[in-house]
DNA sequence: CTCCGTGCAAACTTTTTGCAACGGG
DNA sequence: CCCGTTGCAAAAAGTTTGCACGGAG
């Protein structure tokens, strides 16, 4: 089975002291189902059943619950993707004409360089390193 | 000696049919100094002799050149840097609590098994690869 | 019955644009 | 002189908030 999304969330939620509702469970699924970062009028076009306003606010509070993140691209206005706790560890293709974002994961050896590249650096700065997230930007299919 | 860096902006603008003015000038010099990403309060603070909606068409027009890039943090007020063609290849250090940006380069060998994962990457994509950048997601020290 | 979540409209922030004055080539 | 550049103020785009209603627990 794939792990619980849903189930996931709902627990994520409840550490913040927020409901996991209708509205925020069918953001959840358009995510799931985009499976790429999307942004607010993409959701509105995927049918999502609620306000602009709404959409806003619960993907405020699902990011807070660390369910959903955040990006902008080139264009600017607001990308959102599901959190790499309840989807793969991946990349971004990012298109420099149209703002447009795709998934890419990369071979393990690269992840491992990374990895370690990641701790090397952390430990000459005084920064405290979370997560890494390449970008590889250029022209998509549809822009090429 | 380090690169002519205004010479090279020049061309680019002239390229792009555009005049190097005084304002574009500091521009780039204020980009220089920061040494890290700025936004455009920081420009202002900085001491740039001109008006908010100067800087905004400036750093436009000198993005367009390829002379600057833009970029957007957690925070949401775009960022703004030289282009790679006039600094270091580097990276990101991004504190996701303030929305603060710090320069990072890579040992080669990390730069290496990039470079070569990108160049697989496109090989299965109908996606044209220009750049890559990796970020860094923390808590600075100042956030910390 | 009590709150939380929602939609609508208004407010706010950031960025872009129109227009008239300015200034370098 | 002339055309690009500038500052100011207004407009536009994206996002957030106030408020009153409605629904879930």
């Amino acid at each position: 089975m794939t792990t619980d999304i849903h189930g996931t969330v709902d627990q994520q939620l409840r550490r913040s002291r927020q409901r996991y509702t209708q509205g925020r469970r069918q953001l959840v699924d358009l995510l799931v189902g985009a499976g790429r970062p999307v942004t607010i009028p993409e959701l509105l076009d995927l049918g999502a059943r609620q306000s602009q306003s709404s959409i806003y606010r619960n993907l405020a509070i699902l990011e807070q619950a660390g369910a959903v993140r955040r990006l902008t691209s080139t264009d600017d206005t607001g990308r959102f993707e599901l959190a790499e706790e309840l989807s793969e560890h991946h990349h971004h293709l990012v298109c420099s004409e149209c703002g447009g974002i795709e998934d890419i994961t990369l071979p393990d050896e690269v992840e491992e360089a990374l990895h370690e590249a990641v701790t090397t650096a952390q430990r000459d700065r005084d920064f405290a390193v979370d997560a890494h997230h390449l970008e590889l930007v250029g022209t998509c299919g549809d822009c090429g």
